[in-house]
DNA sequence: ATACGGTGTGACAAATTGCCGCGCGACACT
DNA sequence: AGTGTCGCGCGGCAATTTGTCACACCGTAT
């Protein structure tokens, strides 16, 4: 089916990136993985591949970044948001940006090819009612800031009246799932 | 000002839609608040407002499910998806789906105000706003979970994937305000 | 060049938390 | 009465997380 689709891989996590972009190629893709935003510009440019998925675990902000730049370049590029820092600010930031779907880690192979191959999938969800652990709120809340703010992070930890450091602090840690 | 932007909120909870009602109606809009999904079919089919504001959870249908038809109705209807229960997952959904915006609860009516304001049409509504601090956020969802769980302290507790010990040493303190 | 603002880091004391246990009182069941 | 379960409040202590201060690096505007 894809026999020759063209795939970029943006990581920063050299293994991940290899481990990912071999399990990729192996199911037809052509994968090309990049692990900094230069070289990811580079392949768009030159060879305008048809997907990216681009998973920056560290820095919501520069992979957002980075998939504006890209769509600015190629406009039909297919892009794939992963992360490890999901939150629901960042995915709705990157959905109105134009990637095609966000997905938050862990996620296997089968879920992001599942992704690629459904033009646009709308599934029918059902909002879950647990009420949400107050870590996953104050998560939540900290990404909604920060977005407010453009990703200024100073900023948001004046206007959330906390320390720049505790809010730094913070955002390095992954969001808890429950 | 503007002058009578029209906005529907559909929400199941009456207090809550009046309220918020209320809010953006002091703020200028024209407000209709319907508690169903037929009801807010039947007004956008025949008034064709401007904005919808939607919860996602009404009664056992998606929020989704109603976007959907919504903006089958009426194209241009912007739609911004309100939720308590807020997950990426229909984050994404929903945006897919052409809504102007997702925002989980607590979202106090100055957010919504800045969502849509950002959307343009509606010219500059708000000069000052704060982002409420971590703390209070933090405070007032303590207590309408406990509320939501009669002020068992234990039981709250477990629903927010927290210690006992902490909750109560949390409660213990002022109720912050600033 | 210099100043300024944002960001990343290290270090360290102060505060908060996670987690243990104990005792009390209220109910429900046998 | 006896026994179990559950929720509540408190003490204590180690582990973690803050609040702060300090310093360095980079762009950008002056």
């Amino acid at each position: 089916m894809n026999t020759g689709a063209r795939l970029l891989v943006v990581d920063d996590d050299e293994a991940f990136g290899q481990v990912l972009g071999g399990a990729l190629e192996a199911r037809g893709f052509q994968v090309k993985v990049a692990q900094d935003i230069e070289t990811a510009i580079e392949h768009v440019s030159a060879e305008r591949p048809d997907y990216a998925v681009i998973d920056l675990c560290i820095g919501e902000e520069s992979g957002l970044l980075l998939s504006e730049r890209l769509l600015a370049i190629h406009q039909d590029l297919r892009i794939l948001i992963l992360t490890g820092y999901a939150s629901v600010a960042t995915a709705v930031a990157a959905i109105k940006l134009g990637a095609i779907h966000y997905l938050s880690k862990p996620a296997g192979v089968d879920e992001i090819l599942a992704v690629l191959s459904k033009e646009s999938v709308v599934p029918e969800l059902r909002p879950g009612r647990r009420p949400v652990s107050l870590k996953r709120l104050e998560w939540e809340h900290l990404q909604k800031v920060l977005q407010a703010h453009d990703g200024n992070i100073s900023a948001a930890a004046r206007a959330m009246d906390m320390h720049r450091r505790t809010l730094q602090r913070k955002l390095r840690k992954r969001p808890v799932n429950h």
